[in-house]
RNA sequence: GGGGGAGUAGCUCAACUGGUUAGAGCGCCGCCCUGUCACGGCGGAGGUUGCGGGUUCAAGUCCCGUCUCUCCCGCCA
């Protein structure tokens, strides 16, 4: 702290006093955090936002009166002198434990009227509903408040970073146009324009283009964004933060480099103690190649099992159940596991009967004993060749087990068998952040549903090749300039280099499906914008919110926010989402219709 | 929209297969206590067991419905 605690009512915080002010007269304030009555003598914990003060009165006048009839909570000021605690009572588990505060008069600023909804001095966990509506109270609670200070050092700490590497912080529009892409919108209806709307963004992304083509060559905001969309552990609904950036004449490298270093130093400066963060440059994993050795475009790099294909190994074999599921188009993934040997028959037991629940027939596994043998249920269907050759894929040594998945979405149930594994044996490595990009994303998918082609994630990237590749290949097979940056399984962020050609952006449109009239008209501003000329550009926008959560080390998302809507959007604080006046409704041109119910 | 888990005092939790007056800790109220720091001791108040219905001699416990919370799937370009 480099600046004084002294206002109007205090001389110092609760955090400042040290054996050095002995002597000095002084005026506290803060919360009652905890009294201890001993009959002639008190002890008054006094709490504020920097930390704690142990204060004493012995039974003597005026202050000793108003000393026994406080109520936790309490704010009130405390004159007094500072003391040098006697040896046998000193805390060191208080900074300011050495000394303590001899009352000459308290006095009482705001007193609750009423028993507290939740108590701030115990470490009890109380009910989220609780402790959204009385979040003010909440956040009193030193590791509810700890996690608001630390997110706010982490942004502060961002925007220096940013602003050092030559990026320029620029404020983009709250009340914009709805996007026909993405996520819901939320709307906001237009008084002075009768049956139109304002959305508020999803997310910069247009803006921060249009400023590249505005000729700023590198942006960047703390954002705002807005989806309605359903809540997660990890995923707040209505609103969150991204930093939000872009730069231009940038290749993805070119980004990578830059973000990276504000990644690593944010991570290493607040990470707990201990903790590890992955030295940049992060590795890079094609999606291709997460979605086959992790199962999902998102590896927690954390685990350190690896899943393997063996569908060529056993096209051919003896063992119907694989060949057949193979014939009929599923694919074979393997997880070798070290020294899984030595776990007990009901280990295996138990994770088999967990597969079932996933859907899948079971889990067959073999293993290779310290004697060199290989056991297991399905061994008595596979020869020699077969075991060598899956032993030479999974790089399995005595003592291994490797655990096998055959289904057509092998992909992605091998990656639950992945993690289910590595929980259930303690593996994942604990004090490390792991950072990685996954890169090469594919430009399309085939929606089943739809049955049509669609952009498999942002419509606005630039596909590798170009307008070549969008002529000449097939559309399944053209990759993306799009990446994400992932931490301990969690996206931060997903980014891209983006179409910058209008050429390129029609054609990549008329893939999936869309006229040039759609473009013209949904993505108006962009694409007028970039018949004037573009420069190349790209960016990202990882999630504040997440990158918090993750340095708090905690497992729910509305922990590093100060007001966060409950699960259903909805702030039980405020009593928001609310219903409105008919004379607010009216001057919007706005009728509520009944609620149907199917 | 679908699935899992939960709902007992202000809060955290208990109550075996249905069986006496639904208990404990924290908090709250009262009294005692001069070195505590989660102080200690004695006493007290506080419950429609989420709500509604059913089975039973008897329901916190079993059944049906409903509401709320929470986690996951869908969704989140």
């Amino acid at each position: 702290m480099n600046f004084s605690g002294k206002t109007a009512y205090r001389t110092h915080t609760c955090d400042e006093l040290r054996i050095d002010n002995v002597g000095q007269e002084v005026t506290l304030c803060g919360f009652v955090h905890r009294i201890r009555d001993h009959g002639g003598l008190l002890f008054i914990d006094l709490r504020d936002h920097y930390g704690m003060t142990q204060c004493v009165l012995q039974e003597t006048g005026e202050a000793f009166k108003i000393a026994e009839n406080l109520k936790d909570e309490t704010i009130v000021s405390i004159t007094g002198k500072v003391v040098k605690r006697s040896e046998d009572t000193i805390n060191p588990n208080m900074p300011t434990g050495e000394i303590e505060i001899y009352i000459d008069k308290i006095e009482v600023l705001s007193a609750p009227e009423t028993q507290l909804p939740l108590q701030i001095n115990v470490e009890n966990e109380f009910p989220e509903d609780t402790r959204l509506t009385y979040r003010y109270l909440d956040l009193r609670k030193k590791e509810n408040h700890d996690n608001i200070i630390l997110r706010s050092k982490i942004i502060s700490h961002i925007r220096a970073e940013m602003t050092n590497r030559g990026f320029l912080e620029i404020q983009t529009p709250i009340l914009t146009s709805s996007s026909p892409e993405g996520a819901r919108d939320y709307l906001v209806p237009s008084r002075i324009h009768h049956g139109k709307f304002y959305a508020l963004p999803q997310a910069p992304q247009q803006f921060k283009q249009l400023l590249m083509v505005a000729g700023f060559d590198r942006y960047f905001q703390i954002a705002p964004c807005f989806r309605d969309e359903d809540a997660r552990a990890d995923r707040s609904p209505g609103e969150f933060y991204q930093l939000d950036m872009e730069m231009s004449f940038a290749s993805q490298e070119d980004v990578f480099e830059a973000i990276e270093p504000v990644l690593y130093s944010t991570f290493t400066k607040f990470a707990p103690k201990g903790y590890t963060v992955t030295d940049y440059p992060f590795p890079r994993i094609t999606f291709d190649n997460a979605m086959l050795h992790y199962g999902c475009d998102k590896p927690d790099l954390r685990n350190p099992l690896i899943i393997e294909d063996l569908t060529e190994a056993f096209r051919n074999s003896g063992f119907a159940a694989f060949a057949n599921g193979i014939a009929n188009g599923a694919k074979v993934r393997s997880i070798n596991v070290p020294g899984c040997t030595k776990e007990p028959r009901s280990f295996f037991d138990k994770l088999n009967d967990w597969a079932k629940e996933l859907g899948l027939p079971g889990l067959g596994y073999i293993s290779l004993t310290n004697e060199g043998e290989y056991k297991g249920p399905i061994v008595k269907f596979l020869n020699e060749t077969e075991l060598a050759e899956i032993a030479r894929i999974n790089h399995t040594v005595p003592g291994d087990v490797v655990f096998f998945i055959c289904d057509k979405n092998a992909a992605s149930l091998a990656g639950a068998v992945r993690t289910k594994l590595a929980n259930s044996l303690d593996l994942i490595e604990t004090n490390a952040y792991k950072f990685c990009w996954v890169v090469d994303f594919p430009m399309y998918e085939y929606d089943e549903e739809l049955k049509q082609i669609v952009f498999s994630h942002n419509p606005f990237s630039m596909p590798q090749g170009g307008l070549k590749a969008l002529e000449t290949m097939n559309p399944l097979d053209i990759k993306a300039y799009q990446y994400d940056i992932v931490c301990n399984g969690i996206e931060l962020s997903s980014g891209a280099i983006r179409n910058h050609v209008p050429e390129i952006m029609y054609k990549a449109f008329e893939i999936a499906g869309y006229g040039r009239e759609v473009v013209d008209n949904k993505f108006r501003a962009m694409i007028k914008a970039f018949k004037y000329g573009a420069p190349p550009h790209g960016g990202c926008a990882p999630g504040i919110d997440r990158m918090v959560m993750l340095l708090a080390n905690t497992e729910n998302i509305r922990e590093v926010i100060a007001f966060p809507f409950n699960q259903k959007a909805e702030d039980l604080m405020m009593g928001a989402p609310a219903e409105v006046t008919p004379q607010q409704l009216k001057e919007l041109h706005i009728a509520i219709l009944p609620q149907i119910k199917k």
